[in-house]
DNA sequence: GCCCCGCCTTGATCCAGGTCAACGCAGCAT
DNA sequence: ATGCTGCGTTGACCTGGATCAAGGCGGGGC
């Protein structure tokens, strides 16, 4: 059970950075990939950075959303809540990703900062506008919703079917393929991997308790297939030994 | 456990039954609904209707699919299954719903035939070139997958958070929804609901086993919060307390 | 008719993961 | 330094749903 954060205002908008789009580090995860400069120019004319901090709110839950948003930097969690304070966070957003549900003004989940957060937001009725308009930003919109159709799809395999233990696996696995993805690099035995959660959102994420996420982290551990530097850094010293674990499923995201 | 059907041509391809696609009965509902006559009439030389017995399957996991296809009659699933035999459903498609993952040539799902069912198949690679031709076509493929990953994510929320109680009440709430906008008719109290497919299907949808679906059907009907007709028919006395048992979330599909 | 065979139900038992509770530990305010 | 607060870990116990096992029941073939 926990509180509910209310909803607010980004602790900063940032007006000043407006950063050329063709310089943007991730603009080839996002939205705008396929945009030529015309294109871009238009988008950095609608757009506004938003700051977050960690556990910020970024879109309520049933909320009107005046803006749609590119991730840019750090990590937002999307969930769903209960009534009774049950939580089930349904994805993880990582720059690139898409924030707010297009054409559809209120949103059926909410978006929460995970980690200190960076958004390019875009005012919801022009970026729709645009969309509308705009062949290569509807086309990618298309590519990343069934990408992540297929995603949601491969969760909801981890969620009905897998043990504890092989979700843990499958979690760590995404948090180090999402990571790996933006810095282009492949997956190597020993390496970092960041968790960029709490317990409770990992939890909230597999359909675990917190307690269980801590005790199969710590039975991991002993079973060495991670390697634990401190509560939010681990070692993979075996991919292999951490799929197998995971229960065989194919790639996550 | 289950044994894996073998991949197999259709029962049979319908040459004969090349319907008008204006008298389309539920052509609202599919990827071409926004299509004008002409976009029709070239849809039309495309395509194949494909009928299925229960059971059969209709795309093998990891096969590559000479088509994609509209559900055009009957109820089909999409599934996935792990190297040991578990299963978990992951949507039930209705007609109108898309089968096969476009821009994608392998499925990462299996579809199989729950119900007699009837595809309107559409030869892969011309489909794929139609769409990306026609902006009808490509924004309605748009609205359908929008629509569909919040239907997949609150599906997640079932999964990962909601009692086996609750899982089959939001399933009832759903079978029963799916039929009423196929028919256009809004949802009364005393309503019959016709359970499309097997405690096994349900259970695999659900992330249940088919003992646990049978006891908590048994448990709901001696609460009163279902009728049982027999295995496959039930009635909801009452919508709300349906609603409630279900856990208390906002619509399905 | 009768026997199968696939489903479905029900009962008995088990156990993975939830619940409840105590404690450790780091960061921070006083 | 002290104590507080939020997070994470660990232990003891409980329970919802899985597992194992036995029948029931209806439809189809002979």
């Amino acid at each position: 059970m926990r509180v509910l954060a209310h909803p607010a205002a980004p602790s900063a908008i940032d007006l000043r950075a407006r950063a050329h789009c063709v310089d943007c580090a991730i603009r080839q995860h996002a939205v705008c990939s396929h945009c030529d400069v015309d294109e871009l120019e238009f988008l950095s004319a609608i757009k506004t950075y938003r700051n977050y901090r960690p556990g910020e709110p970024i879109l309520a839950m049933g909320e009107r959303a005046p803006f749609l948003g590119t991730m840019v930097e750090g990590v937002a969690s999307m969930s769903r809540l209960l009534p009774d304070g049950r939580r089930q966070v349904v994805g993880l957003l990582f720059p690139g990703d898409l924030v707010g549900r297009p054409f559809s003004p209120v949103s059926p989940f909410e978006y929460v900062a995970v980690t200190e957060a960076r958004l390019c937001a875009f005012d919801r009725p022009q970026f729709e506008a645009a969309l509308r308009a705009t062949p290569s930003l509807e086309r990618r919109l298309l590519e990343m919703t069934l990408d992540e159709l297929d995603s949601a799809r491969e969760w909801m395999v981890l969620l009905g079917r897998k043990s504890a233990q092989e979700k843990m696996c499958s979690f760590f696995a995404l948090a180090a393929r999402r990571a790996l993805r933006l810095e282009k690099r492949d997956p190597i035995d020993g390496m970092l991997v960041v968790l960029p959660m709490s317990r409770e959102d990992m939890a909230d994420f597999l359909g675990l308790t917190i307690e269980t996420v801590s005790r199969q982290i710590s039975a991991l551990k002993k079973s060495g297939v991670i390697e634990l530097i401190d509560a939010r850094h681990l070692l993979i010293p075996s991919w292999s030994d951490l799929l197998d674990a995971g229960g065989g499923d194919i790639e996550l995201y």
